[in-house]
DNA sequence: ATTTTTAACTAACAATCGTTAGTTTTGTGC
DNA sequence: GCACAAAACTAACGATTGTTAGTTAAAAAT
């Protein structure tokens, strides 16, 4: 059961993907619930509140994500993986509102925005880190580390894209072939 | 030296990828060339040309660059490294421009919407094509063609975001890290 | 030197936007 | 059934938008 809250809040997220924040009106996002744009500021403030109760959602999902796997005991190969299926699983539960971050978070208006950068940058960092202390194991080549971090992080952002064109897949088999392709390349 | 027509269009594109296409105004693409809103329809027919102009350019160029890849004898794994080069020389030449694809080709309205959309599609066709004739001939993996794909293309579209923080690196460079990280992967 | 074309300008319009104020309906607890 | 809160509504405001019309200055062509 989702609260007419939640029901507008994945309309935008919705709408939001799909048209952009800034071609996205109040009115669109009522329309889309059965209800008048005026009626929304009954369960938020504005569009701006919507757009950053999105992102700082995911952003949190994503840093208790990597919290947990960063306070296993788990060998940085290991801990490598448990970051892809993190991403896969935030993708398939939460596909609209991740689209956002590859193209919506810079409508984020400040104090918000710095906040969600910061997040962000500190998420980034802990990756590097998790690289790097697979480098020095000899897990991971002696590439750049940032070229790497790029590499990795790119393909698992625009895995909501691949994904919202091929629900066939269920989660574990796309985690796998994430891994394989990620860690191991294409080349035989 | 740069016609007033390629300076408007340069700082569409640079705007359009900063702020989006909705939030760029007319007047927010004069003010940085330094005229006023209504002086750029004396070169353009409105704003939706000027996403259209540089949407289809880029296209274009993807579009010729894939023919000449695909007219050669190359081998397949040969071919992927010139598909690599190609994305890494487009991003460096026209950042800005290139960044629309990622985020800003939904605003383009039919039917030059549709046509890019064709072109896209092809082009994603070819280049399946050749990860297919890979595998065939023993260069890549047996990994699902769609999720090769999608993996690489990921990472070479996101390219824009990173070079323009890491502007140091030479396009050379870039190349082969490139090349190495997606064709063998990142572990030992 | 005069005509013509190009590209700038000012001013304004109609449409749409996010948001607010004030009011009415709906639902809940007692 | 009554009081109260939640959530819907209508109506409107001020701001901004893309664009057009009409005009003027600069550049090019004759």
């Amino acid at each position: 059961m989702q609260s007419r809250k939640e029901e507008i809040k994945s309309a935008a997220a919705r709408l939001f993907r799909k048209k952009g924040y800034s071609a996205t009106s109040m009115r669109d996002i009522a329309t889309a619930v059965g209800i008048k744009a005026a009626s929304i500021y009954n369960h938020f403030k504005g569009k701006q509140e919507l757009l950053q109760q999105l992102l700082l959602n995911i952003a949190y999902l994503f840093e208790k994500g990597m919290a947990e796997i960063e306070s296993s005991s788990l060998p940085p190969a290991a801990k490598m993986e448990k970051l892809i299926a993190l991403h896969v699983r935030l993708t398939v539960e939460h596909t609209d509102a991740i689209a956002l971050i590859a193209g919506e978070w810079m409508h984020l208006e400040d104090p918000i925005l710095t906040k969600y950068v910061t997040i962000r940058n500190t998420y980034e960092q802990d990756f590097k880190s998790i690289i790097e202390a697979g480098k020095k194991d000899g897990y991971f080549k002696e590439h750049d580390t940032e070229i790497i971090l790029f590499s990795i992080l790119s393909t698992l952002r625009w895995l909501y894209t691949w994904y919202s064109r091929h629900k066939t897949y269920n989660q574990v088999e796309l985690e796998q072939q994430m891994v394989d392709c990620l860690l191991n390349g294409i080349k035989k």
